[in-house]
DNA sequence: TTCTACTCGCGAACAGTGTTCGTGTCAAGA
DNA sequence: TCTTGACACGAACACTGTTCGCGAGTAGAA
C-alpha cells in the first residue's frame, strides 16, 4: 500500500465528530459490542473497533488497558440486564434453574460472550459477581451447607458457561451450517465403516432421530439432574 | 533483520536428516506435542512447529490441512492412552466417575488439550470417540434409558472438559501465579469496599479458608452430585 | 544410461493481529 | 496571550495462518 506519510485527512476533523472523536470507555465498549453483534467476537480487534469509531487502534489504549480488559468490559455490559430473584426457600429449585438459565440465555443471545466468560479466569466486575452471589444466595437460603453451596455454585456457573460456549461455536452462516452437517454425515459414514462392535453405543446414538435437537432440552436436563442430586443437602425444615 | 535472500544453508542438506527432512503426520504431531509441553498451546504455531523440525511453516501444509487439524491430531494422540473399562452394572457409578476422571486427568496433565477439546465442535477421531462410547456403554449397561444416557454422557464430557480448561488457565509460571493471587486480593479488597449487603454470600465465600483448594475436590464433588441425580434412572434390577 | 514427470520441500508474500513509542494537536488554566 | 498537560494517532515491531510458485530430488520410462 501507499507508505509515504499521508497528510491529515481534512474531512474528518470537522465533519464526523466535534473536532475530537470524544473517545471514552463507554463509547469504546459500545462500539465493540456493535462489532461483536454484527461480525462475531473474532472480528472484535482493536483496529476494527477503532475503525468503527473513526480512529486508529492506538487511541483505544488511553482508555482501556488491554484487549483482555475490553473483553471483560463487554462481558460486564452484557450482564447488566441480569435480574436476580429474592431467594424463597420453598422455590429454591426453580429459582436456581431460572437464574442459571437466564445467564446462559444472555450468553447464547450474544455469541462470543460465553468465550470471554470462559477465558476470564477470575471475574472481577459487578455484573458477573452479582450472578455468582445470587446463586450462592439461593443455595444458602435452601439450607445447603456453605462448602457444598460454594462448590455447587461453581459447577453450575461452569456448566452453563461451557454449554453456551459450545452452542455458540455452531456456525451462524448458512454455508457454515452446511459444512457442519457435512462433517456429521462424514462421521456417521466413518462409524459405519468400522466393525459394528467398535463403537456400538455411539453408533446407536447417532442413529437415534432426536439426536438433532432444537431447543435447550439438553441443557435443562443436565440442570435438572444436578439439582436433583443437590436436593438431599437442602434443609427439609426450610424448604417445607 | 537481514532481508536479502539468504543462500541455502549448506549444513542442513546432508547433516540433520537424510537429504530430505522426512516429514510426516506423525513427526509433525510429535513436534507439536513437544512444543506444547514445553511452551504451552499458544506457542504451537505452524512456524514454531516447523522450526522444531528444521524446516519452514509451508512444508507442514503438505501433510496437515490446517492448524485446526493439527490441533485435532494432538488431541487424538493425547487420548491414545485412555483405558476404557468393561461395563459392570453393579459398579456403574464408580466406573463412570473413574472414566470421566481419567479423561479430565489426561487433559490436566497436558494443559492446552482441554482448550482444543472445547474448541473442536465435533470430535471425529478414534481416541475421543472411544471415550464417548465408553461413557455411553456404562450408562446403558446400568439400564439408563437411551435418551437420558445420551444427554448425561454429553453433560459429563462437557463438564469434565470445561473443568480441565478452567484449571489449565491457571498460570504455571511463578510470576503468573503471583499475579493471579494479586488479582484475588484485589477483588477481596473491592468486595470489602462495597456495602456489606451488596454481595454478602460472595464475600462470605471468599473469607472461607478452604477457598484455596489444592486437589480435585471441587471436580469430584460436582461429579458425585450429578451421578447421584442420575441414579434414579438406573434399573434397580440390573444394578442390584 | 538418459530423460521426463511428479511429488514435496520451502522462501516469499499477503493480510491480518496486539501493543508501544513518539509526535502532534487541541483545549483549558495561568 | 502563553503554557501546560491530556489525549489522539501514524508508524513500526514482532508476530500469526495460509497460499503461490519455484526448484530440487527421486522414481519410472525409453
Amino acid at each position: 500500500m501507499s507508505s509515504e506519510p499521508v497528510p491529515p485527512p481534512p474531512w474528518r476533523r470537522s465533519a464526523n465528530k466535534s473536532a475530537r472523536p470524544h473517545l471514552s470507555v463507554a463509547t469504546i465498549v459500545a462500539a465493540a459490542l456493535r462489532v461483536m453483534d454484527a461480525e462475531g467476537l473474532d472480528a472484535v480487534s482493536m483496529r476494527r473497533v477503532a475503525q468503527d469509531l473513526g480512529t486508529g487502534a492506538a487511541s483505544l489504549y488511553a482508555h482501556v488497558r488491554n484487549k483482555q480488559e475490553l473483553h471483560e468490559l463487554i462481558l460486564e455490559e452484557v450482564f447488566r440486564g441480569l435480574e436476580v430473584p429474592t431467594p424463597d426457600p420453598r422455590r429454591w429449585q426453580e429459582q436456581l434453574k431460572e437464574l442459571i438459565g437466564q445467564t446462559t440465555r444472555i450468553m447464547l443471545a450474544r455469541p462470543g460472550t460465553a468465550q470471554i466468560s470462559l477465558q476470564t479466569m477470575i471475574p472481577m466486575r459487578p455484573g458477573t459477581l452479582a450472578a455468582m452471589d445470587a446463586t450462592l444466595g439461593i443455595l444458602r437460603c435452601a439450607g445447603i451447607p456453605d462448602q457444598i453451596a460454594d462448590y455447587a455454585a461453581d459447577a453450575l456457573a461452569l456448566y452453563g458457561t461451557a454449554y453456551a460456549y459450545e452452542a455458540s461455536l455452531w456456525p451462524s452462516s448458512e454455508a457454515g451450517q452446511a459444512e457442519a452437517r457435512r462433517r456429521i454425515t462424514e462421521i456417521e459414514e466413518y462409524l459405519s465403516t468400522l466393525p459394528a462392535d467398535r463403537f456400538p453405543h455411539l453408533l446407536a446414538m447417532m442413529r437415534r432421530p432426536f439426536h438433532e435437537e432444537n431447543g435447550s432440552e439438553r441443557f435443562e436436563f443436565a440442570l435438572d439432574i444436578f439439582i436433583a442430586g443437590l436436593a438431599k443437602y437442602a434443609d427439609p425444615g426450610l424448604t417445607e
